[in-house]
DNA sequence: CTGAAAGCGCTAACAC
DNA sequence: GTGTTAGCGCTTTCAG
């Protein structure tokens, strides 16, 4: 894959040589850098001008040590709006230190992921911020050059000592469903997405600890994984609802499983509570009321991009965990 | 056991000695290139694992003259649905063709664009995928090495020539409000964001072309623009509520300004036709029907890199322009 | 203030 | 099959 347009491309010493001075005297100019006679300096601008001459970053890289200023971000995929919103701020934040970013994704099985760990790696990122997509988070940090720092996002690195920024999934399906009972529910549908993914485990482990704070039993034949569409939430919202007892309340894990029960609560006319985590976009226009578990998806790029760069920059501090909080809101409109 | 805190990165002199090989093999073996003694290549391997060696990049890079397979796209802001789409798959198409993406953001003005522009263009990229936030298309074009093969995405290059994909705005639009024109309104409202947007002028041009093709005088102030957001498209369709005559039908100019005056039609419990530019999220939930003006945003990307990697092989045609269609489909739930 | 020469880490020729 | 040497484009001593 090498780029050939047009002719050739003018290197230092086309360019000292066009402008009649020494090759260090050009690369003064270019870089700005000490004082250079007015006289040579205008030559040398001129001559640089007219032969679009460009510094060779790698021979700048090789000779000085410097890096490329460049970032990685390692995740699942771009089209999903949580990781999006992720690499949006990340962007951000690496700008701001005058670096850009590279947004990897990481297909669909670990050996991809490893593939796209190993590549990002051999091009000597400054840093790397990493949703893991496996679940082996200590064959993903065996491919890491130990002088790339890495910070880990959304799930928390296992087996391995790193920083990372998670969401408090606990916590937070806990105080949500947590309200449900306290307004006399018992009979709370959990719906879920693959518990494969360690959010999702956490946010039923919390679920259930709702209840068992409560000291109330729970039926667990309310409980569905493997949700990972609106349609399939759907479904298995409707199934619920011709059971002899329904739910008299539903927790969703995602939006995805939400928007899937708030569409079966609302073709069939029910106004049951319903309680799902993470927002989305019209979550307001939604045509009935409902609540959210919410948190700062902005943050954890923004965090984890931020204790990157404190690393890049030479923190050596103990790797730390910042577990970002999460709110409960209300969203739609009463019809 | 490697130390994690190694001072220098080991390079492949190293390797080579401490393998008791020279750099060469080293280089043979790293590189899996030619045929080396199965011995040699063992203890090469085992001492570029004790030591973490890895190549650097900067390194191969000047001495084979090959590029860092990296492309480039200029964008808003990823955090906005419709770019992180075309930025999705712009990362399918870079990564299939075995090179990463580095995403970087525009900024709020020109002045934050041609910066950014230049940061991209000295690090040699292999490509430059852009949607141009400023107007001054030359000016951008007049900042990028004419070795970097670039393409426009969205907008329409003005004043140089260069590849690009585009969506059909103008027919988009016009078929769409010709379809109310054939339903018989004549009052149709049309609501845009800031025409400062070629794509919203395409749009309001197209908007106009349907009535001077169906002979229809129109009442324009029933146009608003500069509507930027949901909320005041509620508030400019509310208004037009209010009017001794209100219009009979509306057609927005993208999915902020629909969903808005979907909402204050909803709100004041109207069932006027109404057609909006853009898909959006949860569209099948809105609680009323209405239609869409829909085009590929995904094929925006896919097209548009894969158009620029032909250039990157080496393609020297003219430059092409694909303009992408649009479909009128339906969208909302009848309640 | 400017120039000549050395060398960053690596690979392509050419020797052995 | 393997080692030696030169040099990619640039910056950095160190002289002038």
């Amino acid at each position: 894959m090498e780029s050939k347009h047009s002719p050739k491309r003018a290197t230092i010493g086309d360019v000292a040589s066009r402008a009649g001075v020494s090759i260090k005297t050009v690369s003064r100019v270019v870089n700005g850098v000490m004082t250079v006679n007015p006289d040579l300096a205008a030559r040398v601008r001129a001559a640089a001008a007219e032969l679009s001459y460009r510094a060779n970053p790698a021979a700048f890289a090789l000779r000085t040590g410097a890096s490329f200023r460049t970032i990685g971000l390692l995740i699942k995929d771009l089209s999903n709006d949580f990781y999006a919103t992720i690499a949006s701020a990340v962007a951000d934040v690496a700008r701001a230190h005058g670096a850009q970013l590279i947004t990897a994704h990481a297909g669909e099985n670990t050996a991809d992921e490893l593939a796209v760990v190993r590549d990002l790696v051999s091009r000597r990122l400054d840093g790397l911020l990493i949703v893991p997509t496996s679940g082996d988070h200590a064959a993903l940090a065996r491919e890491i050059d130990p002088h790339i720092p890495v910070v880990y996002l959304d799930r928390r690195p296992e087996g391995i000592n790193a920083d990372s920024v998670v969401i408090d999934n606990a916590n937070g399906a806990r105080d949500a469903v947590t309200t449900l009972i306290n307004d006399g529910h018992v009979r709370i549908a959990g719906l879920f997405d693959t518990l494969n993914m360690p959010t999702m485990r956490e946010r039923l482990a919390g679920f259930r600890e709702a209840f068992a704070q409560a000291g109330v039993d729970h039926d667990g034949r309310l409980i569905v994984t493997n949700l990972s569409t609106p349609d399939s939430a759907f479904s298995a919202t409707s199934s619920m609802l011709a059971l002899e007892s329904p739910p008299t309340a539903y927790f969703c894990g995602n939006n995805r499983s939400g928007i899937g029960a708030l569409r079966a609560l609302w073709v069939h006319e029910r106004i049951d509570p319903l309680v799902t985590f993470d927002d989305f976009e019209l979550s307001d226009l939604m045509p009935r009321r409902f609540s959210i578990v919410k948190y700062d998806k902005h943050s954890i790029g923004r965090l984890g991009a931020e204790l990157l760069f404190r690393r890049i920059s030479g923190d050596q501090h103990e790797p730390q965990s910042i577990v970002l909080p999460t709110q409960i809101e209300k969203r739609g409109v009463a019809k």
